[in-house]
DNA sequence: GCACCTGGTCTACATTTGTCAACGAAGCAA
DNA sequence: TTGCTTCGTTGACAAATGTAGACCAGGTGC
């Protein structure tokens, strides 16, 4: 059951997920056009990542006469959040606030994003804690629950 | 002029850096007993994976008799915000939206770091777009601007 | 039917990343 | 002073990534 690493997406990767998510499914020659205007690229390294990316199974095929037809399997949301989440993951728990909000004020919104974002804000608020203690030490096995050196 | 590269920081790198930003800095011997409580690598891995990050520029190191002592060259946030900065650059922005509602809804966030973000949200409401386009397609050089594929 | 495209597969090679072991010099402890 | 300990430096090697050429097979145009 092959489970596809998402979060192994490069960046070369995303670029031409992004225009297959886009499209749907495209064929080689069109991905090829659409990826050119944008990255100098030869011909031979988009197919080989291609290759990879079905190998990854981020990418599947259904052949259409002699051709191959790709899809992506995994949605492009999906993706995005797990890639996401897992950055988030390596960061120190006090500070993804201030990065959030460093975030949301350089990224454009629509007003219907703002409005979610604000109604999920408002649940939160209820019952958010005071502080979130900074996570970047591995814990000392011999310590007792006080973080001794973290001078966060 | 020896830019340091912060977006270039790999998974087990953020690991050694952030003992560092906490402490502040720190001797070879202490930030190893530190992170062998969180990863199984050996000395020598650690101490490699020091020099690397020296020779890119994101330590910077001062003699105290004839040990290093390390010290970060960039701030914690600044990394933070830099690298989730350019991963969110890569990504559709149509979806940034719903990514980001994802993320807020599962990080834990002080009661503060909320009111801040939901001063920056009602900030941006007040002229925030009905939409914003999907980037996912390189643009077309022979088009005139009408996104004519893009299915978002 | 033959020459050409188009697209798939293989091989290749430099660089970066993940991991280490070995070596050498500088202190500290006895 | 002699040896153990600590730390910095080198060299190494596998896997992943960026990038590309070569080659082969199935259609298409004429």
């Amino acid at each position: 059951m092959m489970d596809t690493k998402i979060d192994e997406i490069t960046p070369s990767e995303w670029d031409l997920m992004r225009i297959v998510w886009t499209k749907g499914s495209v064929q080689t020659g069109e991905l090829i056009t659409l990826l050119q205007r944008k990255r100098d690229w030869s011909d031979s390294t988009i197919k080989t990542l291609l290759g990879r990316l079905v190998k990854k199974g981020l990418l599947a095929t259904t052949k259409d006469g002699r051709k191959f037809v790709y899809h992506a399997t995994v949605e492009e949301t999906t993706a995005m959040d797990e890639t996401v989440s897992e950055l988030f993951n390596h960061l120190c728990a006090m500070k993804k606030g201030t990065t959030l909000a460093h975030l949301l004020a350089q990224t454009p919104l629509t007003k219907s994003d703002i409005a979610q974002l604000q109604t999920i804000l408002a649940a939160k608020a209820q019952d958010a804690p005071a502080t979130v203690p900074c996570d970047c030490l591995p814990p000392d096995p011999a310590e007792t629950e006080a973080d001794a050196d973290c001078q966060c």
